[in-house]
RNA sequence: GGGCUCGUAGCUCAGUUGGUUAGAGCGCGUCCCUGAUAAGGACGAGGUCACAGGUUCGACUCCUGUCGGGCCCA
């Protein structure tokens, strides 16, 4: 007996109870529990922040990374999954100022940084529990309880580590970085703000004059290499070498007293001041032209040479063309001499040798824009990004990086320095462009002046303050170094979809620039670097108990003398300890300088920027390499196995993880520890000098917090001392090194033994993730960008509580591949759960109510001494299934087709073709196993229930009764374990009552439960095993064969409806044509089924019927294509010529057809061409690829009546459901018509007191509320009455 | 402005190394079933595969350009 199903099933409370039973059981421990010793299926979570509330995108997220989890998990893997929180960051700052009311860096010390920093770590997990629900409710299985979190201190300290190791491998360093600068406030606004705050503005627009330096070519630019001043910034897209050699500037022709000038365009004349480089487009055409009114000589844009004169109402008389290339390394003289008059001779060294002068020289660049100006740029470095870059290409070229400075004479607040002429000093620099205008107009440096309208940014708090760019010192990472690295980990890397690798990432891998660490902010992970105060100098630091054991280290500050941890945390103890490593706590340690006596180490002010947190979780996550046990444990979990994100992720957590994993982990980080090593080793005077304990343990203990060693290094390589001591720890850290081996780490282990070198000369690439999903975006209803203004989408929470999370998952996994955007309508997801989990609740219902209503029973029907080949319970009339009927080795066939098919592409991370695969198996189930068999549910029993089993007592029809049930049985429990990682609820409730499990039961449902088969099943679907393909159940040609009876019942109908003969209408004979004989012999075998299915009593199979059908060879180009190539339309034609009855014939029976193509012979065989079948015209027929199918339209009188009849009772019975009688209800019919059709239904009287359960029938005219129809040509009146 | 990506039926989306009849669901129309029943099913109409060139014996598919949407970066 299984528990019978509520009458009105609700998934949503379905749902709940699944929950409820999951979580008294621990169904997820257990789940890990038994893969305890299995191999690892390694899964990263990437960690979304709980400061904002979770939306319909975060659940994408979570059911994808929640589904292949579960799926490897009952493929037999372990799989933890261990949540983790990202609290870092600016956003988190700028609730928290919203929250307070504040929004400048100074109003947040003002406040407090310590109250501030508190309410920070208040405010990241404000909407925890909303996250939790949601996780919960959508089934996604995660490890809440032990979730890393990025402000504790374990993961800062982790993080400490990996910054200190490439601040001592010379990886971390400080420069300059242009940044949107708010100068009143003081801070740089993140990308975000800078955008909400642009407004169209009246700027002005100046042509200035930069007078180009009146000396002999060959001294001005002999120090430039051509070829090397012709290369644009690497972001240029790489012309370089191959290019035309710079041409002499047509200007050397000219007298040499000419007065020649660049003419140079801008909208911000306060950068004037400090201008460094004029910049043109290599490629761009520039013209030498006459100014006619004032007899001097310009260089401008050929483009622009027209406008340019009528604005200026100059005349120019175009003298010579040239490349920008060709101007490449000209000097001039800069509208102020702020920088040029000490600066102006000063050259330094370039790597390809030679000098060159520091500025105010001619650039190349790759962003010239023609639509305005004058296409030459002036270039002030500080002020502008591209122009900043442009300066660190330019610096690249010379020996010493810092060999050019930055010239910037604008203070931070925004007014000039003391370095700007007098008149500008400390005024600020937007009030200054008109007096600025007017000095160079004076001094005949400005050409022409105009005002613009353009959009420029600014403050989104104070509105009246513009933005500038400004240049900041700032931290960075030298990422760019190890491009070739992470294109290499790039590589190994599966995307899905494929194009991210060399597209959007790849792409971006290309060009990449070096990260920019730090962060003028307070909420993060400080920058654990510590500067002397005295020297300069700094060391980094990688951990707290690293910091507090230096010599000289305290926290005492002049307001708190006790040390200012102790004191605040006495103040109120609520402080949680992990701020311990934050601002501003940090802050206050110093400690002895090793640089200078009796000078303090103090700390940079920086924070890092938050996705280096993020980035770093591979490691952080486990507070490697400090916490105990922390590197065995992450070497074991590393590489991942899979991660999947959104694609805004690509340049933030994808890019992070792997640029962090590259660095630290990479065969440069070995290389570099191998260095370190022999440095080590060097320095204790192995060689030679004695051996001590002090100096093996020195050894091991910098073995011990190295991974490359743990991981990489055999013992021999270590070249350890001989000694007892010394051996104990060699095989120590032997066996953790075979272990780690042994788990699969490192990603792509060196051969057996070798050392860190060979290593490093194998090339090994820690690629961080071996599969990445990458998500498109959930749009909302209106395919727009979710927004919770507009609120055009639905609440996630709405659709549980209205169609359940399984609805929503099946959305998401089956309606699109994952990277589309997805539009989240209310409606796709009520369909996606109409067409799959209703369809398959109504199976799985009928099932459950026949099964009842017969006493089927999975329960064991012999003792439980006697031996069974499995643990299966033996269920009522139980036999093999190749002993079972066609239908049912059918859907067995289907059933194990569909398992391997879903396996294949789960194992490849395809969820789309799977999910797709599992719906057309559902509706195969539906719609034709289960229609075609209730004949053989509905079936009386003969026999007793209880026979069976060897011997098999059970007569022929009770067998196949029970054969039905066991198939459908065994069908519906294999459907609940495919299923169970897509819809982990629907499936268990499916499991629990296919097995007789408690979920349904539970909730007070009735049922005796008495069936033990429970007994002998996991105690949930998702403690199963994933089903596994039985070969030997697959029969491809019966699958086939039954395609075909199914095309060709399809085919009937088509010809029926063609002929307006609708399927109640008997009719005499259907022909069916076929182009092959092959499966004629099985069809035959089934021509009961398909007279049934069209309702046509004679069925004639032929593959000869030229009276009905038309030949057509055609030919089959994939085959003829690769064969004959420019052949093949010529064959195509000969084809189309040819008499296709003979042709047929002679494939038929020789299997070689001859055409002739410009009087050659060419033999085709079967295979090259296709064989196709044309009903001709005046049959009613339909035809598909291989078989057509024709209808006999003609009536007999006696057909027309059994018509007749059928329609009557169609009528009776749509009244009955009308009526609501029950099934079994008895009536008496009274009937009115014409004298024909009541002689028809007088003859078929039997067949419809039959169908329509009438006891009796009566004629006769009616009076009162009759019922008409329309039965032929016939009116029909009736009425029922049921009997009591 | 640059890079990536998408554009296929009224709507939402598939389309597997290029092969000549481009698919599904919804919606629509016609019909069937009435013992899964506030369900279920069949059939049909509907497409210049955004546009324009090119490569190829052959292009929805590969290349170039244009137009339009999205994302990221300027």
């Amino acid at each position: 007996m299984f528990d019978p199903l509520p009458p009105q099933f609700s998934f949503p409370e379905a749902e709940e109870r699944v929950l409820a039973f999951w979580e008294k059981h621990d169904i997820f421990g257990k789940s890990l529990e038994i893969r305890r010793d299995a191999p690892r299926f390694v899964f990263y979570e990437g960690p979304p922040t709980a400061n904002g509330l979770p939306h319909p995108g975060h659940c994408l997220t979570r059911a994808i990374k929640d589904l292949f989890p579960r799926y490897q998990t009952m493929c037999g893997k372990l799989v933890e999954r261990k949540a983790g929180w990202d609290t870092h960051g600016l956003p988190v700052e700028v609730e928290v100022c919203k929250e307070l009311g504040i929004h400048t860096k100074e109003e947040i010390e003002t406040y407090g940084v310590e109250k501030f920093v508190r309410k920070c770590i208040e405010s990241v997990f404000r909407y925890t529990r909303e996250w939790e629900q949601m996780t919960r409710r959508l089934g996604f299985w995660v490890n809440l309880e032990d979730a890393y979190v990025t402000f504790h201190q374990s993961y800062v300290e982790s993080v400490w580590w990996s910054l200190k190791t490439l601040f001592d491998r010379g990886l971390l360093y400080q420069g300059h970085k242009v940044v949107w600068w708010w100068a009143q406030g003081g801070t740089a606004l993140s990308a975000g703000e800078v955008g909400e705050g642009y407004r169209t503005v009246k700027d002005p627009s100046v042509y200035i004059r930069f007078p180009l330096v009146p000396e002999p070519r060959a001294s001005a630019r002999a120090v430039e290499g051509p070829a090397d001043a012709a290369t644009p910034r690497r972001r240029a897209g790489a012309p370089g070498e191959g290019e035309a050699p710079a041409e002499p500037p047509p200007h050397a022709k000219l007298p040499p007293a000419s007065q020649v000038s660049l003419l140079v365009w801008t909208t911000t004349p306060w950068t004037l001041i400090s201008n460094h480089f004029a910049a043109v487009g290599p490629d761009v055409d520039y013209s030498l032209v006459h100014d006619t009114t004032t007899g001097e000589y310009f260089y401008i844009a050929s483009a622009l040479v027209a406008p340019t004169a009528a604005k200026l109402k100059h005349e120019f008389a175009e003298v010579a063309p040239c490349k920008g290339r060709d101007l490449v390394g000209l000097r001039y003289i800069p509208p102020f001499d702020t920088y040029y008059k000490s600066l102006a001779e000063k050259t330094a060294p370039l790597k390809a040798g030679g000098q060159a002068a520091i500025g105010w020289r001619v650039l190349s660049a790759d962003f010239i824009d023609l639509a305005t100006g004058t296409g030459l740029v002036h270039e002030a470095p500080a002020y502008g990004e591209v122009d900043f870059l442009l300066l660190q290409d330019e610096r690249q070229r010379f020996v010493g990086f810092e060999a050019i400075p930055l010239l910037n004479a604008v203070a931070p607040d925004g007014t000039f320095t003391a370095d700007a002429p007098p008149a500008y000093r400390g005024r600020w620099v937007k009030d200054c462009d008109k007096e600025i205008m007017r000095e160079l107009k004076d001094r005949g440096v400005l050409l022409h002046q105009e005002t613009i309208e353009h959009e420029y940014p600014f403050c989104p708090r104070a509105e009246d303050d513009p933005l500038i760019q400004y240049a900041r010192k700032s931290w960075f990472v030298r990422t760019s170094q190890f491009k070739e690295a992470f294109l290499a980990n790039n590589d190994k890397i599966n995307w899905l979809p494929e194009h991210i690798k060399e597209g959007r990432f790849g792409d971006f891998l290309r060009n990449n620039v070096d990260w920019a660490l730090s962060r003028e902010r307070y909420w993060g992970t400080p920058l654990p670097i510590w500067v002397c105060e005295k020297t300069g100098q700094m060391e980094a630091i990688g951990s707290l108990a690293e910091l507090t054991a230096k010599p000289g280290a305290t926290d005492v500050t002049p307001e708190c003398p006790q040390g200012m941890w102790a004191a605040k945390k006495a103040e109120d103890p609520t402080i949680p300890d992990h701020l311990r490593v934050h601002k501003p706590y940090i802050d206050a340690w110093t400690y002895q300088s090793p640089f200078a006596t009796g000078a303090k180490m103090r700390r940079v002010p920086e924070v890092i920027d938050c996705w280096w947190d993020a980035g770093s979780m591979p490691f952080a996550q486990w507070g490697f390499p400090h916490v105990g046990g922390s590197v065995q444990t992450f070497a074991e979990r590393f590489p991942c196995d899979f991660i999947s994100e959104a694609i805004d992720q690509t340049r933030g957590w994808f890019y992070g993880l792997l640029a962090i994993s590259t660095l630290l982990f990479g065969d440069a980080a070995m290389k570099d520890e191998y260095e370190a090593m022999k440095r080590l080793r060097a320095s204790l005077d192995l060689g030679s000098g004695e051996v001590t304990a002090e100096k093996v343990a020195a050894i091991m203990k910098h073995v011990a917090s190295s991974p490359f060693h743990r991981a990489f290094a055999s013992p021999g390589s270590l070249q350890l001392p001989e000694g007892e001591q010394a051996r104990e720890m060699c095989a120590e850290v032997a066996q953790q090194l075979n272990e780690m081996r042994a788990r699969g780490f490192p990603a792509s282990p060196p051969r057996e033994g070798c050392s860190v070198e060979t290593a490093v000369l194998t090339g090994s690439y820690p690629m961080p993730y071996r599969t990445c999903i990458v998500l498109g975006h959930v749009m909302g209803e209106d395919a727009l960008k979710m927004s919770k203004r507009t609120k055009n989408y639905k609440e996630p929470a709405f659709i549980f509580d209205t169609y359940g999370a399984d609805a929503m998952r099946w959305f998401f996994f089956s309606a699109q591949t994952p990277w589309t955007s997805i539009r989240f309508q209310e409606a796709n997801i009520r369909d996606a759960q109409r067409e799959f989990l209703v369809r398959l609740y109504n199976v799985f219902s009928f099932f459950n109510i026949y099964a009842n209503i017969d006493g089927f029973d999975v329960a064991p029907t012999r003792p439980e001494s006697e031996p069974r080949a499995s643990a299966r319970a033996v269920p009522t009339g139980w036999r093999p299934v190749p002993e079972r009927s066609e239908l049912d080795r059918w859907i067995a066939s289907e059933l194990h087709r569909t398992i391997r098919f879903v396996r294949d592409s789960m194992d490849r991370f395809e969820n789309y073709p799977a999910a797709g695969r599992l719906k057309d198996f559902v509706d195969a189930l539906s719609n034709w196993y289960v229609r075609r068999s209730r004949d053989r549910f509905w079936r009386g029993i003969e026999g007793p229930r209880d026979q069976g089993g060897k011997g098999g007592a059970f007569s022929a029809a009770d067998q196949d009764k029970w054969d039905a049930y066991n198939t459908l049985y065994e069908t519906l429990l294999a459907l609940s374990q495919l299923l169970a990682p897509f819809t982990p609820f629907f499936a268990e409730v499916m499991y629990q009552n296919l097995t007789g499990g408690q979920v349904l039961r539970d909730q007070g449902n009735k049922g005796p439960g008495d069936h033990r088969a429970g007994a002998l099943n996991p105690l949930s679907v998702h403690l199963c095993d994933y089903p596994t393909a039985d070969e030997s159940l697959i029969d491809e040609s019966l699958v086939a064969e039954m395609d075909l009876v199914r095309d060709i019942v399809s085919l009937g109908r088509a010809a029926r409806t063609a002929a307006k003969l609708k399927v109640r209408q008997p009719l005499a004979l259907v022909e069916i044509i076929l182009v092959q004989p092959e499966h004629s012999a099985w069809l035959d075998t089934h021509r009961a089924l398909i007279a049934e299915e069209l309702n046509i009593k004679q069925v004639e199979f032929t593959t000869e019927a030229d009276h009905y059908v038309t030949y057509q060879i055609k030919p089959d180009f994939k085959a003829l294509g690769p064969k004959f190539g420019q052949q093949a339309p010529k064959i195509a034609a000969a084809l189309k010529k040819l008499d296709p009855a003979p042709a047929r014939q002679s494939l038929t029976t020789t299997g070689e057809l001859v055409v002739y193509v410009e009087n050659e012979a060419v033999h085709l065989t079967a295979q090259e061409v296709q064989v196709r079948l044309e009903a001709k015209p005046g049959w009613s027929a339909a035809q598909g690829r291989v078989v057509v199918v024709v209808v006999k339209t003609e009536l007999t009188p006696e057909l027309l009546d059994e018509g007749l009849i059928r329609e009557v009772i169609h009528h009776v019975q749509g009244l009955r459901k009308e009526m609501n009688l029950p099934y079994e209800a008895r009536v008496t019919l009274r009937i009115e018509t014409d004298d024909v059709l009541r002689q028809v239904v007088e003859r078929f009287a039997d067949t419809l007191k039959h169908e329509c359960l009438a006891a009796e029938i009566a004629f006769g005219p009616l009076t009162g509320d009759a019922h008409e129809g329309k039965v032929g040509p016939h009116a029909l009146r009736f009425a029922l009455t049921p009997r009591t």
